[in-house]
DNA sequence: GGCAACACGTGAATC
DNA sequence: TGATTCACGTGTTGC
C-alpha cells in the first residue's frame, strides 16, 4: 500500500518542499506550528525523501513509516522540525478494514482529518480544484499520524526524538502496547503514537537530526536496520559507537564493537551495536507477520553466507524493487488524491507482482520457490524461453544483495565517509584502515618506550644499571652534507648518560621545530633544553633531553628523527 | 601480440602442467637443470597463469611477461622455482622488425633457439609431428627471454628474485640500460634481462613466492600495478607494508603508510607504498608509449575522481578485455607452433578489435573519444540504433573500473583475505576494521593506565610537586591536581613589529614544548627562534616568531597558547 | 539534457 | 554439472 509512488512522486516532492507554507495554513488541526520547516530543501545531498524511502522500503520488516527530524539550532535552542517523511503504510489489506473500525473516533474525527488534508490538498495544488472528492476515502490512523507529524517539532531534548538528539542514544520501543503505562509513555510522542496504532517506533540521532521511523507490527530490535540508518543518512558526527538501546520491558543493554563476535562471524552481524530483542510480549496480532519473535539473526556461521536458504538476503532497497513492491498498490486514482491517499481499490491488475512481493519478503522456509516467482521484469526483455536463467537471475539477485549488505557493514564502521557512492565508501576504507594502522603502531610504540621507561624507573631503585657510553651519530658521518635527493635534514646524536644532546640542522620550512619536538614527544622524551635559531633560511635546533635507561639507541634516535623531520607527514 | 590466447590455452595449460619433464629433456640449452618444478599445479585456487595474465594484460603500461616464482622450501634450503608464466610480447608491430636485426645473435643463435623449441614443442605434443616448419619463425630476444626462465631457478636469496623473496621487499628497475655497470647489473638474471632487451624488471614478494614482470619499455614505478599484484596473489603473510623501492639510479626511498597523505587523498594514492619516479633517463625507444616520463599519477585533487579525463583509469584485467586484446593477434597458424610461436602474419581479419585496443590502451588525452570505439560486442545485443549508450557505455565501463581500483587498494591494505572474490573481501574488511579498532582501544587504554603508573613511579622519588601538572590522566587522576582552568600555564605574549616575542612558563610535564611548537605551526606562525629551559620542574620557553600581517590579537595569541598548551589533548 | 550512480539481466568462466 | 563469480551493456533515476 504504497503512498506516493514514482507516478507521483514529483507531486510529492513539491509536497514535501512546500512544507514551509504549512505554517501559514489555516489548518484546523490541534497541533502546535511549525517553527522552520524550510530546512527540507537544504539537505541536498540525495533527497531526504528517497532516503528515507530506501531505509524503509528495503529492510525485511514491514515499517510503516520514516521521518528524518531536523535540527536547526541556529539560533541557541536546538529545535527538531520536520525535514522530510516517507509513509509506506502497513501491510496492506488490513488497514483499510481493520484500522477505521478501531480507533478511529468516528464520523467527527474523519470529518475532522478529510478537511485538514482537504486544506493540506488544496495548498498543494495551488488551486482547490477538484480534490473534494478525493478525499472521501477513509484516512487511517496511521496515516493520520504521519501526516500530523509533518505540523509536530520539538525543542531542546523535549520527547523522545528530542531526547534521542540529545543524548545521542538511539532508542527503539517495541511491544509497548503492553505497558502503555511504562516509561516510554510518558513521551508524547511515544502515546500519540500508540493511541494511532503504531506499535514499534525507533529513533536513531544522525548527522543534522534524527530519524524515526515505525511500524504497526511489533518488532524487535536488530542491527541491520539500523546499519542501514548510518549508512543512509551518513553521520559523521556523534561518534560510531553511540548507539544504545533503550527498551521499554527489558533492560537496555548496550554492546559496543565487541570483536570478537564480530570477527567470529565475519562482518554479517551488525558491528557497532547489538539490540537485545526482547523474548517476551507481543501477542503480533498481524499473523502474517514473517518474523515470529527472536527474529531469526544470521548469526550462522563463519566464512561466508553464500549458501544461505534462498530469500533470506532480501533486504536492500532500491529502485526497482521499490517500483516492484509499489507497484502492488498503484491504482489508477485522480492525481491529487493519489498524493495523500492510497486508492481504495487494492484489486489491481498486476497480481503477479503483489503476489511475488507478498511470497518474496518473509524468507521462505522452503530452500527455493524455484518454478514459482515469475520474474516479470519491468522493462527488461526476459529472454524468455529458457528455464535455466531463471534460476540464475535468482542467484545473481542474491549475489548482488550480499555485496550491498556488505557495503552497508563497511558503511557502518567506517566513519566520515564523504560520499554516498560505492567507490567513496571503498577509499575511504582504505584511509580509514590506514589512519587506524599508523594510529595503533604510533601507539605502539608509545606503549613499548613507556614501558621501558617504566622497567627502568622501577629498576632504578637496584642499583645495577649500564650507562655511560658516548658515541656518536651514524647519519652525518661528517660528509654527507644533504645528499642529494634527501631532504637535506641532518641530524646528530650524542648519548651521554642520562642526557642525550640532539642536533638538528635542516631548512626553516615545514616547521621542523615542530617536527622535532613532536617526535620527541612521541618518543616520550622529556626535553630539558632546547634552542632553535635560524640563520637566513638554514634553521639549526638544539636540544638535551633526558632518557633515563637508553631505550633507544644513537641510531634509533637519529633514524627516527630524521624521518620524522624530513618526513612529509605533517603532525598535529 | 598474444601468444597463447583463449583459443590455445588449454595447450599452455598442458604445457605448464608438464614442466616438470623439463629436468629430464635432452634439451641442449645451456641452462641449469630445474630442481623441483611440479609446484606448477599445486597452486590451484586459481590458475596461476590466469593471474599472471590479468596482471599483465590489464595493466595500462604495456608489460612483455610475468612470471611467478614458486617457493619450495619443503626442504631445509628454499630455492625458488619457475612456477607459472605469461607471455604478452612488447608492443606488436616493431618486435618482429626490430628484435632479429638487433641483438638476436645472428644465424647461429637463431638455429640454436629453434632446436630447442623444437625440442620442447616435441615434448609437448607428444609426438615429434610436424612441428619442424612450425619454428622456422624468428625467436625473438623477448621470448626466448622468458623461454629460458622456465629452466632457471633461485637458490637461498641468490639473484634478484632471491633476494627479494628473502627480504620481502620488492623491486623495481628501470631505466636499467643506461647503468649498465649499476650495483643492479650484478644481478645475473637483470643483467640477463638487459641483453634481452628487457628494459624495466619489477619483482615483488607474494605467497609462497616472488612475481616478476617485466617490459622492453621503460616503465616508471607506479603503485597500481602492485596493488593488483598484492590483490591477485594474496599474500596473507609477509605483512602489507614490506615494499621497498629499489632503482638503479635514484636513492632508495621508501614510504610506508602515512595516513595524512592517504587521508589527504582519499584513498586513490597507493596506501602502502610509493614508488618515486625517476625523472631522467629513459630515451623511451617506443615513442608510442603513453606514458612518457613523470607517468601523470591520479594525485590530483582530494575528493573524488570523478571527473578524470575518460580513459584514464583503464587498467583492469578482466576476462572480457583480455579477450578482447588477444583477438588482436589470433591467428590462423598450425596448432603446435601457436603455443610457442607468436604467427608471422600479423595483418588479422580482425581489424577493428586491434584498431580498438591500440587507441583504448593509451590514457586518451582528450575528453572522449566519442564517435569511434565500435562497442564490437562479443555474445551481447547491441540495441543498436541510438548514438547515446555508447557514451554511456563508457561512462558506465569507467566507473566499474574506478569501483575495482578501489577494490584493489582496499584488498591491499586488507591483510588475510579469505577468499578473492568481493564480497568476502568487504566482510574480511569490516571485520579487520574492528580488529584493529578494538586494538587501539586495548592499546589507548594500557597506555592511560602505564601513563598514569608512569606518572605515579616519577613523583614519587620528589613528592614536593602537584604543581601545574597539566596532567591529561583523567583516569587515576584521584584529586586531580590540575583544577580545570588553573592549568598553571603562563603566556606572555608581546608583538613587536613583525615580529612576536612569547614567553611561556609551565609545568615540565606532557611536553609543553612540543605543544607550544605545534601549536604556533598550526597557526602557521615561523619560528626564528627559541629556547627551552627547565629548572627543577618548570619549564621555561621563550620564543620569536614572525608574523607579517598581524593575523593575530595579542589577545588571541596567548588565548591560543594558553588553550592549547594546558589542554588536554595531546596532539600527534 | 548531459551525467553520475545504481541495479538488473545476461554471457562467460571457473571450480 | 550445478554453483558461483564476474564484467558487460542497458534501463532508470536524480541531479
Amino acid at each position: 500500500m504504497n503512498l506516493w509512488s514514482d507516478d507521483n512522486g514529483s507531486m510529492m516532492e513539491a509536497f514535501m518542499a512546500s512544507s514551509d507554507l504549512w505554517g501559514a495554513s489555516s489548518s484546523s488541526a490541534a497541533v502546535q506550528p511549525v517553527p522552520s520547516s524550510a530546512a527540507a530543501a537544504s539537505f541536498n545531498q540525495e533527497t531526504l525523501q528517497h532516503r528515507l524511502q530506501t531505509l524503509i522500503e528495503g529492510a525485511r520488516e514491514s515499517w510503516t513509516y520514516a521521518i528524518f527530524w531536523q535540527s536547526s539550532d541556529d539560533d541557541g535552542s536546538s529545535v527538531l522540525a520536520w525535514g522530510d517523511g516517507y509513509y509506506k503504510g502497513s501491510g496492506g489489506e488490513e488497514e483499510k478494514r481493520k484500522l477505521p473500525a478501531a480507533s478511529n473516533g468516528g464520523a467527527a474525527e474523519q470529518e475532522h482529518r478529510k478537511r485538514v488534508l482537504r486544506e493540506l490538498n488544496s495548498l498543494i495544488a495551488g488551486a482547490p480544484v477538484a480534490v473534494d472528492d478525493a478525499v472521501d476515502e477513509e484516512v487511517t490512523d496511521t496515516e493520520w499520524f504521519f501526516l500530523v507529524s509533518m505540523t509536530q517539532s520539538f525543542f531542546n531534548g523535549a520527547d523522545l526524538p528530542g531526547h534521542v538528539f540529545i543524548t545521542g542514544a538511539a532508542a527503539w520501543l517495541a511491544g509497548a502496547s503492553r505497558v502503555t503505562g511504562g516509561a516510554a509513555a510518558s513521551y508524547e510522542r511515544v502515546r500519540q503514537a500508540l493511541t494511532f496504532g503504531i506499535q514499534t517506533i525507533v529513533c536513531a540521532p544522525v548527522a543534522g537530526g534524527v530519524v524515526e521511523f515505525g511500524s504497526t507490527d511489533l518488532i524487535y530490535q536488530n542491527p541491520n536496520i539500523m546499519d542501514k540508518v548510518r549508512f543512509l543518512f551518513n553521520h559523521g558526527g556523534g561518534g560510531a559507537a553511540t548507539t544504545t538501546t533503550t527498551t521499554t520491558t527489558t533492560t537496555t543493554t548496550s554492546w559496543m564493537h565487541d570483536p570478537s563476535t564480530v570477527t567470529a562471524d565475519h562482518g554479517d552481524s551488525d558491528p557497532s551495536a547489538l539490540w537485545i530483542s526482547e523474548p517476551a510480549g507481543g501477542d503480533g496480532k498481524d499473523a502474517a507477520f514473517p518474523f515470529p519473535a527472536p527474529l531469526p539473526k544470521e548469526l550462522r556461521f563463519s566464512d561466508e553466507l553464500c549458501n544461505l536458504p534462498s530469500g533470506e538476503l532480501l533486504n536492500f532497497g532500491d529502485e526497482k524493487k521499490t517500483q516492484r513492491a509499489a507497484a502492488a498498490a498503484a491504482a489508477p486514482v485522480s492525481f491529487s488524491s493519489a498524493v495523500l491517499l492510497p486508492s481504495g481499490d487494492s484489486d489491481d491488475e498486476d497480481l503477479e507482482a503483489s503476489i511475488r512481493e507478498a511470497e518474496s519478503r518473509p524468507a521462505a522456509p522452503q530452500p527455493l520457490p524455484e518454478a514459482e516467482r515469475r520474474p516479470k521484469k519491468r522493462g527488461r526483455k526476459p529472454a524468455n524461453g529458457r528455464e535455466e536463467p531463471l534460476n540464475h537471475v535468482e542467484a545473481e539477485r542474491q549475489r548482488r544483495e550480499k555485496l550491498n549488505q556488505r557495503f552497508y557493514s563497511l558503511r557502518a564502521v567506517v566513519p566520515n565517509v564523504s560520499k554516498m557512492d560505492k567507490a567513496s565508501l571503498l577509499g575511504d576504507a582504505v584511509a580509514y584502515i590506514n589512519e587506524l594502522r599508523s594510529k595503533l603502531q604510533a601507539l605502539e610504540s608509545d606503549a613499548i618506550s613507556m614501558n621501558a621507561q617504566l622497567e627502568a624507573l622501577r629498576n632504578r631503585d637496584s642499583p645495577a644499571r649500564s650507562s655511560a657510553s658516548v658515541s656518536f651519530s651514524s647519519t652525518g658521518g661528517g660528509a654527507a652534507a644533504a645528499a642529494p635527493g634527501c631532504s637535506g635534514v641532518e641530524v646528530d646524536v650524542k648519548i651521554m648518560g642520562k642526557e642525550t644532546m640532539i642536533r638538528v640542522q635542516s631548512g626553516r620550512a615545514n616547521h621542523p621545530a615542530a617536527r622535532l619536538l613532536v617526535a620527541l614527544m612521541e618518543m616520550d622524551l622529556e626535553v630539558v633544553y632546547a634552542s632553535v635559531s635560524v640563520v637566513n633560511d638554514l634553521m639549526i635546533q638544539q636540544a638535551t633531553i633526558t632518557m633515563p635507561m637508553r631505550v633507544y639507541s644513537n641510531e634509533q634516535l637519529s633514524a627516527a628523527l630524521q624521518a620524522r623531520i624530513s618526513g612529509t607527514r605533517r603532525p598535529r
